[in-house]
DNA sequence: CTATTATTCCGTTATATGGCGAAATATAAA
DNA sequence: TTTATATTTCGCCATATAACGGAATAATAG
């Protein structure tokens, strides 16, 4: 019960539900969530602990960034049914679908920041583009 | 959004969770829902407005009683599917287990001795369990 | 080392929510 | 009619929650 009221506090929040529902494209750090959402980093980082709590979502440091993606392993079962059910309830969401191409635009953005600033060489610097860059699109649907 | 904000927020309360799982073995009235949960009525009622708002349960009035069940005709594709993830998530959850026994007992007390223990006041003779017994079993799972 | 940056933690504030009892409503019985 | 009663609505209180700004933390840059 006590997740299971986890699981659902977690989920009825819309800042929550549009964060979650980001994520189902493939992982986002804090700073990308915030500029989705238009809200306090302090806000959106709670968000996120009630999400990890809910175990709806798992964090990936890297660096100073924190990737946030949806959980994957060792996953409670409830979790596991919370993540399709709202990615089939809110898939064609307009908010949602607005969400979704603002995160593209973000995407972009942060794209080319980030060739800048690997133009200073170094691979330390850029964790996520140098190497592995973060998978998109993590299904929720 | 707004709908699945309103389910979400009608499941995410204990209560609610029970009231709502009570009712998956068959329609119940008022009066055996504040015995269940152990609330006063005027709350058990707020959480059955939140749960008939959120399209999850429908009253049916009958004299002077009103049956909850869940609800089955002309219900949003996500309340349907919220029936079906919460029945599944909490079918065996301790508390809703212990909830199912003590439904039982309360079917068979008399619904005079029932609505004697909470009024508390005169003794008094009950309008007749005459008619219809409402069904039982609803499937929630 | 210090400075900068990304994120989280702390404290505060405004609003939302869950709880109760009393009053109101609607229906049945006398 | 009047009385009884099952339920809802209202008013209130205590707690929970979402939001913010600023301090603290962790990691990189200079």
């Amino acid at each position: 019960m006590i997740e299971f009221l986890s699981v659902t506090k977690a989920l009825s929040d819309e800042s929550r539900a549009r964060l979650l529902m980001a994520l189902a494209g493939g992982e986002l750090c804090v700073c990308q969530l915030v500029e989705l959402v238009g809200l306090a980093p302090s806000t959106v980082s709670k968000h996120m602990l009630i999400l990890k709590q809910a175990r709806l979502v798992e964090g990936r440091k890297c660096g100073r960034w924190i990737f946030y993606r949806l959980a994957k392993r060792n996953v409670p079962q409830i979790s596991l049914s919370a993540q399709k059910w709202i990615g089939k309830s809110l898939r064609d969401d307009p908010t949602i679908l607005r969400d979704r191409s603002r995160r593209a635009k973000i995407l972009e953005l942060d794209a080319e920041e980030l060739c800048r600033k690997q133009s200073r060489r170094t691979v330390r610097k850029l964790p996520s583009t140098t190497g592995e860059r973060p998978r998109q699109s993590d299904s929720l649907n």
